[in-house]
DNA sequence: CACTGTGAAGCCATTCACAGCT
DNA sequence: AGCTGTGAATGGCTTCACAGTG
């Protein structure tokens, strides 16, 4: 319905992490890889937000029939520098041919191995004003293992109505519908003042992985995944550096 | 019309930098700072993000009446702790007084100038779909000194329709429209394959801070600051804690 | 010979702890 | 007595440069 909702492949970075997380392990670097092993170990979240870009890349290079690919080639489509990129990539493990490069296929099991992609995600989406909409709607989501699990709304004219395929349900049956649609993940997009009592409720119905729209500060217990996004920050930013650039 | 669109107040952080910036000056640090020194200096991007918490924090402080505040205050209603708050603040300048804490209002337009709100920022924002729809009625932007400018689509059906209290112009006009409107920064919530030709014409008309929601790596020349909000990418960094939280 | 994998160096950001004011 | 402002210490991430290897 019109030129937006990038709904194909690339992309980029984003967040300032929030996770009070208290991740169970506290060694890492163990001694012995034995190449293929399943736990990675935490990652920066630095890498983290890279490696997506790294998969993004390498998608694109998969869809262009290149079946490998070096870090030079590989950073230039993510938009970092090389070395950067072999030092992320080693953290999972070693996928690379010294003097050769990567196997894009291999490379892109890997990546999405490391991020927890192979299973399947699925998602509530919490307001479904036009923020809401977007993402339900947005094609990145379910190419990449997220399932829109629920869409739910508290105004009375918009529940019941329907956007793309699903049907928007009425915020009050949250904890029912987070868990009959088996939701492991949500996305807040609602207005503040109303964030932190949602937050609660689906912490309270087991979520534990929150992705928040909502100017505004949100406290979750430890073991809940908080990651914020805040579209007035982003254009704060870009107005201070906007000031800077002008002589 | 529903449930979101968090129009009002306090929020959060967010994205990785993409600055390929030739910021001019090299020397920070000045010796002298008489305060209320106008210039502000290199801000580290860690630290701008903050600020606007802080900010976001400080009207609401003064909405509730509060005529002074303390690190101690601001920083847990800013959900960070209150020694990187003071060193954030010491690089605007001395604003506080010891042993009592900092003025509301002063610390506000303090805050407010070294980010460059008090000018007014006229936003392009180019896509009209659900994800420039909203951001088109987001009432954070208005409230905090950025106009919207404009609002373009390439799709005939949305063209003339209005968004709010914008109409949706032809993108294939984009130079003029931005000329005439003076937009001074546009966002970008297109389709991944029509945001480098948009950004290209952007940046050719003078636009030269661009917030892009395209999930792809946009070059643009020295001198334009580019940030990107990257949605799949959140998700993937938060279904990445997820799996590793899962016992 | 080309390209990966990685120790070491360098840089940036956060935290600590306390001196300096009011 | 209390809270700011900040040098010093710490920790994390990035870049460098090269050894290792197919």
């Amino acid at each position: 319905m019109s030129t937006e909702d990038h709904t194909e492949d690339n992309g980029v970075p984003a967040g300032v992490t929030e996770l009070p997380a208290a991740h169970g392990q506290s060694l890492d670097q163990a001694s012995a890889q034995p190449v293929t092993a399943s736990l990675t170990r935490i990652l920066p979240e630095a890498t983290l937000a890279r490696l997506t870009q790294y998969l993004r890349a390498l998608i694109k290079l998969k869809a262009s029939g290149e079946l490998r690919t070096s870090s030079g080639v590989l950073a230039t489509a993510a938009g970092v520098n090389p070395a950067i990129l072999r030092k992320d990539l080693s953290l999972l493990g070693s996928y690379g041919t010294r003097g050769v490069g990567y196997v894009v296929v291999e490379l892109t099991e890997h990546i999405s191995k490391a991020l927890g992609l192979l299973q399947q995600w699925r998602v509530a989406i919490i307001g479904a004003g036009n923020l809401g909409r977007a993402l339900s709607g947005y094609g990145g989501f379910r190419s990449r293992g997220f399932e829109i699990a629920a869409l739910l709304d508290a105004a009375p004219e918009v529940i019941g109505t329907t956007v793309g395929d699903m049907e928007v349900q009425d915020i009050a049956d949250l904890e029912s519908i987070v868990q009959r649609s088996k939701a492991n993940m949500a996305v807040l997009s609602v207005p503040g003042i109303s964030a932190q009592d949602l937050c609660d409720k689906l912490v309270d119905c087991g979520v534990r992985s929150i992705l928040s729209f909502a100017p505004v500060v949100l406290n979750v217990p430890a073991g809940v995944n908080l990651r914020r996004v805040d579209l007035a920050t982003e254009l704060q930013i870009l107005a201070y550096h906007a000031q800077n650039l002008e002589a």
